[in-house]
DNA sequence: TGTACATCAGTGAACGCGCGTTCACTGATGTAC
DNA sequence: TGTACATCAGTGAACGCGCGTTCACTGATGTAC
């Protein structure tokens, strides 16, 4: 049955926030449209009324994500702030609703390059992000470039192996207040 | 038709050596049996001969690439060496025969039980090695404990993002060449 | 050493299943008069 | 403002396909005599 363009366009929405939160949580293979559009309380069906396949929604939820995490990061919140809560257990726990890059890790380079280049993108920004926020600091830029780079490697691969060592709570636990702990001797944030 | 214990020993091994490269490179999900069993040279139904489950066999492959990387780094590899040839092009476009930490980062959490306390017993492993060569410098324990957990998860994060931003060739190396001087600087390895 | 036969590694057809995608249909929306 | 009808978002059955797994069969291996 036909519906409002309203209600239209809130079911489009609806897809992509779904999708957003399982691509994440179980990877983009390991949710079908089904899946999505179960969790956007529609049919199946309707599905290719919205978009013109998995890949397509794939590219709109990774946007989506890091629109949504990276407006999180608003102006008030320092770089030492953001680590905090990102090298954290909350965080990764919190799968769903974190961070695309971490959640995409390995399955990103088998996606269609439509998905790669919202990642790619995602990339871009957050290390553009902490550039700026080293910025305040005084040393060169070339500095600033590659000290971003790293800090980016480092929160990212932080999560993903805490995420990894879930089972051994320990191991997993002690790796991110290792890595904020470091992170904050050796970069001053 | 039957064929000698030595030879089906042999079949045995290259179902795990074809596993560990295919898997690294495609993921656990992106590769079925039968492509295993196609490149062992064999056929897809002799599989449940050698093992119980496509999850026991993701197990082998993943202890097998853990063996392998590690094996590899010899005790005549200074941590500095190891450093060079993991933070590097040649690494990341090298996927089927990486580090299983960063080709495995974001789909072992979605793999058997049996498969992730392989990857978690690797990833001690790493660790450990990382903080035996930082022994080597005169800081307490707690503190190189902490350096190699932050060391690892910025290796680990390197490739990550490398690979994930492969097409961006600039922003990919840069990613790499960055993070492997600021380990340097940051770090004296 | 030579023969007879039980064993069992490997073969390939077949299975049930869930996937991404398509399509004829439904009925509320929203426009033309 | 009220009526008649074209539009089109959503439904649910159906599709072809590849997957993991099973199984009856084959024929070389290797053991018993």
């Amino acid at each position: 049955m036909k519906v409002s363009k309203e209600q239209a366009a809130e079911h489009h929405q609806s897809i992509i926030e779904a999708a957003a939160q399982s691509f994440r949580e179980n990877g983009f293979d390991g949710v079908s449209v089904s899946d999505i559009m179960r969790k956007a309380r529609l049919t199946h069906g309707a599905f290719y009324g919205h978009f013109g396949s998995k890949s397509a929604l794939a590219a709109a939820a990774c946007r989506f994500a890091f629109d949504e995490r990276l407006g999180g990061w608003t102006n008030d919140v320092s770089l030492s702030d953001y680590l905090d809560r990102y090298v954290s257990v909350l965080h990764r726990d919190k799968r769903g609703r974190g961070c695309p890059m971490a959640a995409f890790a390995s399955d990103i380079s088998r996606q269609h390059k439509t998905v790669q280049k919202e990642y790619e993108a995602g990339v871009s920004r957050y290390r553009e992000r902490i550039a700026s926020w080293l910025s305040k600091t005084g040393s060169n830029k070339a500095a600033r470039d590659a000290d971003a780079s790293t800090i980016l490697a480092t929160m990212v691969g932080s999560i993903v192996l805490a995420r990894s060592t879930f089972s051994n709570g320990p191991l997993s636990a002690r790796i991110l207040t290792e890595t904020r702990s470091v992170i904050a001797s050796r970069f001053g944030v």
